[in-house]
DNA sequence: ATAAAGTCTGGAACCGATTCCAGGGTCAAG
DNA sequence: CTTGACCCTGGAATCGGTTCCAGACTTTAT
């Protein structure tokens, strides 16, 4: 239960990590691991085996890719940057506009997300209020002051209804 | 091109609106109703020739809807809610209960999201410091700093890697 | 009469990161 | 030798709102 890592022994051993190693090392599934390397992310090499082996620094790959999604890149924006940047290139400046053109995503996002707490904020207020003057499973009427709200129509809504209140449940072996 | 509604000729004459007059009215796709209809969200009657009739005040609903929707609602809410309503019921609490829930995540989302704007804009004058300082199309490191970011690992990461920056061109006989 | 526009249906595609699955190898410990 | 824990592959499912499709019918305008 300590040393969970070591379990396969490999980790330590030649520098090289099996996908479940590097899996538990970067806090990303192995399932996963196997997808940023169909989207060429990662390309590990392989053993006799054919097991997948990586590099100690791939963690640091790892870690990379999921900051950068957690900024708002995509998968497809890393394996092109990386593309070049495995072949000896320095992509410095589409980065650079890239992270630019999140920033101003981001923060339009934020505007408008803005509002709409600023809206549901509202909305609950007003129907509390009409609610206390009610008698109790009678009246409602609620809905309707919906109608009154203008609504911008821009990203903000549509990002509203995914994942937002629901936890996966993963499986894979799963432990811990 | 001024009366573009009255092409069919069905919206004023006895009160009911056909599917295009109804999608003209409230901005939404045909399509789009049909698959509120589909969801349970309307029930237009049909005439004859089983076309859609909707009642005037459908248009107040359809609106209901986007508002709903723009506030983070889903179809789905929005159908559970409906089904008691139209049954003669006042689903109130749940109402007031599902927009509280709502208000959490929203608010939880603005703060993530807060985070993630800084952490950007902190990036790029990291970044724009160190390109000011490096001969063009040489050296990078960019990303490297990226390894540095603490990633909750919230909702909001993935509520970046969608629509945005994604223009749909509807078709559906589109004019205008 | 004929063309153009509108409508019908049910099902599939889309977006993107992740998860899940089945069927089959590999390897160490008991 | 068997058990259990890993690993392999490639394809499909997931989430949700919307769009798109094909094939067929109806209405409206020319």
């Amino acid at each position: 239960m300590s040393n969970q890592q070591s379990k396969t022994g490999q980790n330590g051993k030649n520098g090289f990590l099996r996908i479940g190693d590097l899996a538990r090392a970067s806090g990303v599934s192995a399932d996963t691991l196997r997808h940023y390397e169909r989207k060429g992310l990662l390309k590990p090499r392989r053993s006799a085996n054919s097991y997948r082996e990586y590099p100690a620094h791939a963690v640091d790959r790892v870690r990379m890719i999921r900051s950068a999604l957690a900024l708002g890149f995509r998968l497809d924006d890393l394996t092109r940057i990386f593309k070049v940047r495995d072949a000896g290139g320095a992509p410095c400046r589409q980065v650079r506009e890239l992270a630019a053109g999140k920033l101003d995503e981001v923060e339009s996002l934020l505007q408008e997300l803005t509002t709409v707490r600023n809206e549901l904020r509202k909305l609950l207020k007003e129907w509390d209020q009409r609610l206390e003057s009610t008698s109790a499973s009678e009246p409602a009427r609620l809905l309707e002051t919906l109608s009154a709200i203008g609504f911008t129509n821009g990203s903000a809504s549509s990002l509203l209804n995914s994942n937002l209140s629901k936890r996966k449940t993963r499986k894979e072996t799963k432990k811990k």
